[in-house]
DNA sequence: GTGAAAGCGCTAACAG
DNA sequence: CTGTTAGCGCTTTCAC
């Protein structure tokens, strides 16, 4: 920077103004750094840049999660896309911390939690009894939680909107005429789960039909989970399933496919993600998209702005899903009524 | 760190020793020093300290890949975590770069080739014509390349022996009496099709198997391609297929049952990567089991110590694969031979 | 509109 | 073994 500063026969002041594009140059010179600048292929320091205006641009992603849900769902591969693209665009890097353990949180916390290396955190809203979130809320750094938070008092999170989502599909399924609607839920500590269990529970509600606790498994969002949670299924003989995920609905319906059962005549499916997968499937799986690239890219706009603005007040932000209908759901239920 | 310095009666350089576990510092004033650091819970400022060192202890992985097969495939979440899990273990932080475009690109490769925001560099192999690489290797950063890339003069990188497990895997379906075995090949400019195509050939040639192009169709790694891959290898009538990765063998599959085909009886399948999906498939899938996480832990490790040692020579490291013999290819062929 | 000067918070010779 | 003194490469008042 020295170097074209005099090169172009200004000072160092100027470059930088020149650089981080302040108004107050005049045109010339501007233009006359601009070219130098060029010329030399000179690129700042970013950390000298970031230790000078304490600002590092650059926004943490924490993702507290054990070790095989994070690459058994593609739900994160697509949001990490959708952040990582619009770090991109707003010229922030990305640090990406994954947290297995205790001691990874440990070391991590430290790192991520002072001003130093981060501007902001992006957190994936954890498991029902960590303390993560809480714990990073006490810091004063500007804070996104992705997914809603279990203790929700003045953080800033986006989600979409799980208890509508699962009310629409069930409601679905209802009005085709389906009776003995079974669910195959996720984890039952994430709030994931817990939101779509209770918009399962309100679409049953609101037509009185009974809440049947053999009706409900868990999963844990594997393909394999969903083939056994269905197998478990089986004895209390369901007309249709909520899967609370593709993968899992994938491994339902084979199981479905292996004890002899028609899709949708027999049993019919909806899946929730809408994966690429979907479609394809046998028979293609009707399935609530949810919008999850836009979540990520979503979280990093909110996150930007919060550091631009002060973290206060928090925001909240809910993104409405889509039942995309398929051939796995059947249309009217062969015993049914008309709609 | 002033404070502290004040506190314990020392000079910030002796703090600064202290923190950095150099030598030549007496017992009882870095005791003192620890004690006066954990009742203040201070944490010294990473900028600083990398703009200080000229290192950043800041570690980069770009993606070149296009959207879509970074999340189809369940490899790179599985390869990310072993690389943030052996940063952490080293402590160094982890930046995540997703190039999905040209545009990606450009704004990239500044920030991350110029000294001053990362210490080193892991990337995974790009596409056959992508220049990436060769442009990192122009720069004067340490540079580890996961997966064997295509022009590999002088750098350094890390794969698995691709060539030797398909033609372990082919060689396999021959001995148990299969006599025309197809293939399902990944998408043909990566260097992972291409070398475990060259082991498919390899595996043929040794027993003088005719290399039929009928029999030998591509994917993109994903379920949806495996299934259509399959239907259109239909015509030529295999009796096996050796298919590039476990979901497009699972789609392969679905679509020979589809096909009243039955499993390994009729056609024997091979797959690759061994996900946790492949031992649940129907019937269980053979495959080619690779240790993708130690791929991505071992990138670390040698980035690490190039940065330590500097870049030369570069090294290459190869680790084996695990041919994992499930229900899929069968035993001795109905018709087959003795082995 | 531009330059001079003072840091940002730490590390690393160099003395002692 | 410890303190003093310069910086690392940039941003940012504050004068002019």
């Amino acid at each position: 920077m020295e170097d074209i500063a005099r090169q172009a026969g200004v000072s160092r002041s100027t470059v930088s103004r020149v650089i981080n594009n302040h108004p107050h140059v005049s045109d010339d010179v501007r233009k006359r750094v601009l070219e130098t600048i060029q010329s030399t292929s000179f690129y700042p320091n970013l950390t000298a840049r970031a230790l000078a205006s304490q600002r590092s641009s650059m926004l943490g992603l924490l993702l507290p999660r054990n070790v095989s849900s994070f690459f058994a769902d593609p739900f994160f591969p697509r949001l990490t896309q959708g952040i990582a693209q619009a770090c991109n665009q707003f010229n922030n890097t990305l640090g990406l911390f994954l947290i297995t353990s205790a001691e990874d949180e440990e070391k991590i916390f430290p790192r991520v939690s002072r001003k130093g290396m981060l501007d902001g955190i992006l957190v994936q809203s954890g498991q029902y009894g960590d303390q993560l979130i809480e714990r990073l809320m006490g810091s004063e750094m500007p804070l996104v939680v992705i997914g809603r938070p279990f203790y929700k008092e003045d953080v800033s999170y986006i989600d979409v909107d799980n208890v509508n989502a699962a009310y629409t599909a069930v409601s679905h399924l209802i009005r085709l005429g389906r009776r003995r609607i079974a669910t195959i839920a996720g984890a039952a500590n994430s709030s994931v789960s817990i939101d779509r269990l209770e918009g399962y529970r309100l679409a049953l509600n609101e037509k009185s039909l009974p809440v049947d606790p053999s009706l409900m498994v868990e999963g844990d969002f594997t393909e394999v989970s969903g083939y056994y949670a269905m197998r478990n299924l089986m004895p209390a003989k369901p007309d249709a399933v909520f899967v609370a995920a593709d993968l899992m609905a994938i491994g339902a319906m084979r199981a479905a496919h292996e004890a002899g059962l028609s899709i949708p005549d027999d049993i019919a499916f909806i899946g929730f993600d809408d994966l690429p997968l979907a479609a394809y499937s046998t028979p293609p799986l009707t399935t609530v998209r949810q919008p999850i690239y836009q979540l990520g890219f979503n979280a990093v706009e909110i996150l930007l702005e919060q550091i631009k603005n002060g973290i206060l007040p928090a925001r909240r932000v809910i993104l409405n899903t889509e039942l995309i209908i398929r051939s796995s759901c059947g249309t009217t239920h062969r015993k049914g009524l008309n709609i």
